[in-house]
DNA sequence: ATGAAAGCGCTAACAT
DNA sequence: ATGTTAGCGCTTTCAT
C-alpha cells in the first residue's frame, strides 16, 4: 500500500516525506474509487473503455486525492512521453523563427504534447552533447530549427528512431522530415530585386551564423552573376555575430560607407540590423531610399511601422510551425507522409526603404 | 559529409523493433563490459565508486553500443528528473525577461539540468491545467516568470513539495522562493523622474497584462500624489494588449495626443512601444525630448542605440536568472536558504529621450 | 569495489 | 467492462 492511510476530506494528502512526488498514486485513486488500478488508468487516458458511472467515481477520487499523474512512469511503460523537443539557436529577441516555435507550441499543446524548448547556441561542438541529453528524455518527436551541423549528432538522431523535423532551412541530406526554405535563394532574390530597382553598388551586412552566411553567399554570388563585381570577395561585406542587434546595423553602415562611399544599397542580416542601418543613415544625413536602399530579413512585427517602412523578406513562421506540428504528429501516429521535404518559400515585401 | 555512408565499426546495436527507444539499455552495456547493471550505473553517474579499470570498460561499452540513458526510468526510481520547468508569459520578441531565462538556462545547463520552457500565455484560466501538466513531469524545480494568479494553481504548487521560484515580480504571498522587483515602484519612479525633469502633463501607454498594469498603477498613483491630476482616472492613459509591438507606440501617441494635445511626457509599456512613440513623434514633427519626453521599459539591447537614445528602466535580467538558478539548486540540494524573497530592484537609465 | 534483490508508478497484453 | 500479471529501465537499499 502506498501508505496513503486515511486522507480525510478534500484535502490533498500530506506529502509523504519524500520530496518531488506528491505521494498520491494512481493506486490510491483506484482504492478510493473502489476499482483496480488499470481501470483508474483507463478512466483517465481512455475513458471510452470505462463505464460512465465508474468513470465518474474515478474522477471524483482524483479530485479528492489531489492526484497528478506521473508522466515519467507512464512514458516509461508506454513509450510515449508526450514530449516534443524543440531546439532553437537562441531565444534572444528579434529572431524570426520564434513565431514558428510559438505556432508549433500551440498546435502541439492542443494535441496533448508539451514542448521542451532548448537553446542550441551557435556552437557546433556542443551539438552532440545537447542532442544526447534530449534523446535521454525520450521525446516523441524532435524539432530542430536549422539543420544539424555535426555528423555525430546527425548519426545519433538518425539511429534512435525518434521522428525528427529539421526546419527553417533546406538541406540535401535531411535526417528525416524537413520544412524550410533556401537562405541562398533569399540572398539571390534580394540582390536581383535591388538590381531591378536600378541599384548597382550593393553591399551586405552578414551574420556569421550558418543561415545568415547562406543568405550572404546567395547575395554575393548573385551580385557577381549580375556583373556588378568581378568576384564574390569584391562585394562589400561587413560581418557580425549572432544574435544580431540594432547596433550592428549602425556599425555596419558606418564601416561599409567608410570603405565604399558610393554604395547605393545594403542588404541587412535581419530586420533589427536594418533598423539600425536606417538610424545610422539618418544620423549621417543619408536619405533612404533615395541615396541608399536598405533591405531587412524576417518581416518582424515592427518592420512595416518604422520610418521609412522596411523592405524585407517575409517568412510565414506560423505556417511553418503548423506544418511542422502536423507532419511530426502524422509521423508519430505512423500515418503516411506524402513529402518528406517541403520548401515553404519566402516573400519579398516591397516597402519604402528600398 | 552529412550522408551516413559508412560507420561500419562503431555502429550502434540494431535497435530492437520497438520505436521510441534506441533499444540499448544499461543492462546491455553492463553485459558488454562484463559487469552487473548496477556497476555500469555507478560508472556513469557516480564514477568515484567504481574502479578506474572497470569504469573504462563501461565507457567503452557505452561507445560501442551507442547507449543513451533513459531519464524517464532514472527519474522514476531516483525521484530526480534533472528537469527544471520554466513558465514564461510568451517567447515573443521584445520581452525583457528572456535575458533572465537565457542566463538561467546556462546556469542550469552547466549543472546538468535541462530547462522545459513553456508558454503560459496571458490567460489565467489555463493556468491550473498548465501547472498540472508541468507537475506531471515531476521537474526538480519550477520557475514562474510572473507570480501565480489563480488560487488553484497556487495551491497545487504549494502542496507538491517541488521547489518553486516566482520571478520578475513581487508578491506578499509567494509560494516558496521569490526573486523580483516591484512594478508599481517602477511606475512611481518614472513619474517622479519626469516630474523632476520639469514635466507636468504626464500620460501613459499601459499594457493590460498584470505587470504592465502594475507599472501603470504605480505611475498614475504617483501622478496624483504629485498633484498633477485630481484622481488616477484623470491621468491620460492608452491601454494595449500584450505582447506589445512598435505599432502600439505609434497608435498610443496618436490617441493620447488627440485627446490631450498638451502632454509633455509619455511613459511607455515597453521599449518597443517607446520606439514606436519615437517614430510617431517624429512623423508629427514633435521634437523628443523638447516637446515630448518618452520613457521605455526593459532597456532592450536597442534602447541605447536609437535616436534619440531611450531613457528607460533597466532590469538586470542576467542577474535575476543566475540568482534564480542558484536559489533553486540550493533548495533542491536541501541547502539552507538565507532569504526566501529577494528584491533585485531596477535602475532608471537617463538618456536623451527624456 | 561490486552485486542481488526490489520496486519507482504506470500501462500493454492477456485474461474474464 | 473490468481485472491480473508482468515489466518498462533504471537506481535504492542492503548485502558481500
Amino acid at each position: 500500500m502506498k501508505s496513503m492511510a486515511e486522507h480525510k476530506k478534500t484535502r490533498p494528502i500530506a506529502p509523504s516525506k519524500r520530496r518531488g512526488t506528491g505521494g498520491v498514486t494512481l493506486a490510491d485513486v483506484a482504492t478510493l474509487a473502489g476499482v483496480s488500478t488499470i481501470t483508474a488508468s483507463r478512466a483517465l487516458s481512455n475513458p471510452a473503455l470505462v463505464n460512465p458511472a465508474t468513470r465518474a467515481r474515478v474522477h471524483e477520487a482524483v479530485l479528492k486525492s489531489g492526484y497528478i499523474p506521473n508522466y515519467l512512469a507512464g512514458g516509461l511503460k508506454s513509450k510515449r512521453s508526450r514530449l516534443i523537443a524543440c531546439l532553437v539557436p537562441t531565444i534572444a529577441s528579434g529572431s524570426a523563427f520564434l513565431v514558428a516555435v510559438h505556432a508549433m507550441s500551440e498546435a502541439f499543446g492542443g494535441a496533448g504534447y508539451q514542448v521542451l524548448l532548448g537553446e542550441r547556441g551557435y556552437d557546433v561542438s556542443r551539438e552532440e552533447a545537447l542532442v544526447e541529453s534530449v534523446i535521454a528524455r525520450r521525446p516523441d518527436g524532435i524539432v530542430l530549427t536549422g539543420v544539424v551541423q555535426s555528423e555525430a549528432a546527425h548519426r545519433r538522431l538518425s539511429t534512435t528512431g525518434i521522428p525528427v523535423v529539421e526546419t527553417w532551412d533546406m538541406t540535401d541530406s535531411p535526417i528525416d522530415l524537413l520544412v524550410g526554405f533556401s537562405h541562398e535563394e533569399v540572398g539571390r532574390a534580394i540582390a536581383q530585386y535591388l538590381y531591378g530597382r536600378g541599384r548597382r553598388r550593393l553591399g551586405v551586412i552578414a551574420a556569421t551564423e550558418p543561415r545568415g552566411a547562406a543568405r550572404a553567399r546567395g547575395f554575393t554570388e548573385a551580385v557577381v552573376a549580375l556583373g556588378l563585381a568581378p568576384s564574390v570577395t569584391d562585394v562589400p561585406m561587413h560581418t557580425i555575430e549572432s544574435p544580431t542587434k540594432l547596433i550592428h546595423g549602425r556599425a555596419g553602415v558606418a564601416s561599409l560607407l567608410a570603405a565604399h562611399p558610393t554604395l547605393d544599397a545594403i542588404s541587412c542580416a535581419t530586420d533589427l540590423v536594418a533598423l539600425g542601418a536606417l538610424f545610422e543613415a539618418r544620423a549621417r544625413g543619408i536619405c533612404v531610399p533615395k541615396d541608399l536602399a536598405i533591405v531587412g530579413f524576417g518581416d518582424l512585427d515592427f518592420a512595416a511601422d518604422v520610418d521609412p517602412p522596411l523592405t524585407t523578406v517575409r517568412i510565414d513562421g506560423a505556417d511553418i510551425g503548423r506544418r511542422v506540428a502536423a507532419l511530426l504528429m502524422a509521423r508519430i501516429d505512423g500515418r503516411r507522409i506524402s513529402r518528406r521535404a517541403t520548401d515553404v518559400g519566402f516573400q519579398l515585401i516591397e516597402r519604402a526603404s528600398a
